[in-house]
DNA sequence: GCAAAAGTGTTCCGACTACACCCATGC
DNA sequence: GCATGGGTGTAGTCGGAACACTTTTGC
């Protein structure tokens, strides 16, 4: 309401002058490791400054050119190399003084991180050393303090797996192609912790719904009976897509 | 993967240079004109290039050493006078080319716009006009092509609106301290649209969750049984907040 | 046979739906 | 009285929770 008009002639000098930012696109990617029930995440060690020799989520500065979701494919496909995977936006975080490198030129220029939430497929996924920074998937209970505000970004993403998991189908972006309803009931034990629901029921629910597709096929591990092999089938799900739902 | 080696030297040649971004703030602001019953939203005339004479989203460059949610509240603070509102962060549109004004210098500046969704009481906003851009509440239904990717953000915005109605106690920061349950349902009619719930059910439901509080005192309009008055208990809510709740 | 895992069925109970009906006011 | 909106109650139904039970495998 004041200064607008007088903006042009002292712009760098008057308090309200622009701030000038870079844009960081950070990702928060999950994967969930069906042998050992754990959840993980994907961090990297961070080899340039600041917080050299720090974790961190993978991440990137947009370039030029670039959309953010385009930053935020190219984070992930220099990390990994995966088929499927689920990936949307979830929070910006842009409040001054979150990134060490804005102090060092006083009113320079401010880093703002856009997170993006990624779920993968474990099985397929296959990690890029490139021989300077480690890279590992974490289980999301050792995570350590990580680098700037991760751990924040790490927890906001978090809660949207487990909000999502419980009305979106992207279990099934994590899931191989064929599995067997217990596999898609360990994931969800192994995200939303013990006891979100009974076995049986969860089963009856999800049959219910109409979009598993039994192949017919069966498959044993180890000792118990075997267990049909479903498929998620699209299709069938595109019609319900708009309906409520909920796989709790 | 390639180029992160070479980059000091050659920084601005490369065509992997980063992007230097300004940041915009836009707010997407209801209002619901319980009179009328209709739901409205808040517009400016743009009165600047690009796009001048055109409506807009009432939005705002963020300065230097500001965060991103007080760009947000100054925009809404230069333009409405409130007591109470409920704002949150919305969606980051980032993409090259949403801005007329990044195509004037190649390669030049990038305009990125992190929205928010902001919920305000229609009896206590007070529009501030400052002579020079028109401001007006829009309905929904007859909102003209806005400038910039702005009936996107609109368009997302309403969906986050008709969302949180159903789980989230909003609709209490956009009704006055004392209202009746017609009046509250009348709200959830204006925004979900026609038949949602049943009157006696929607009532019922609200009430058996708890955080109602019946004042005791009766209004009567025109003519009718009189109605209660109700405040929304925000104590006896905190208790709740955590289960899961639907108002439908 | 026994343990282990898959798969089926059944009972109980709470919640939502769809109404019918009573109450208090203005005119 | 009658129209209007507020407020209460109820019968039917659907779906989830809990749990018992059957089936098919490995050993």
């Amino acid at each position: 309401m004041h200064g607008k008009l007088q903006r042009k002639t002292t712009d760098l000098l008057e308090a309200d002058a622009l701030a000038d930012f870079k844009v960081g696109v950070d990702n928060v990617i999950f994967s969930v490791d069906a042998e050992q029930n754990r959840l993980l995440v994907l961090l990297v060690m961070r080899s340039e400054e600041p917080y050299v020799g720090t974790w961190s989520l993978p991440g990137t500065l947009v370039r030029q050119g670039e959309s953010l979701e385009d930053a935020a494919y190219r984070v992930l496909s220099e990390k990994i190399r995966v088929n499927n995977l689920y990936l949307e936006q979830l929070y910006t975080f842009g409040g001054p003084d979150r990134d060490p490198r804005e102090s060092a030129e006083v009113f320079g220029v401010r880093y703002l991180s856009v997170s993006y939430f990624a779920l993968v497929r474990f099985a397929e996924a296959e990690l890029i050393a490139d021989g300077v920074s480690g890279i590992a998937w974490y289980p999301l209970t050792q995570v350590p303090t990580l680098a700037f505000d991760h751990n924040e970004i790490l927890a906001y993403g978090y809660q949207r797996l487990k909000n999502k998991l419980e009305y979106s189908p992207i279990a099934f972006d994590v899931l191989p192609d064929r599995f067997t309803l217990g596999d898609l009931y360990q994931l969800y034990m192994t995200v939303l912790g013990e006891a979100f629901s009974d076995y049986s029921n969860f089963r009856a629910r999800l049959l219910k719904l109409g979009f598993l597709q039994d192949t017919g096929t069966k498959t044993s591990r180890g000792a118990g009976r075997p267990a049909s092999l479903y498929r998620f089938d699209a299709e069938a799900f595109e019609i319900l897509k708009d309906k409520p739902m909920v796989f709790i």
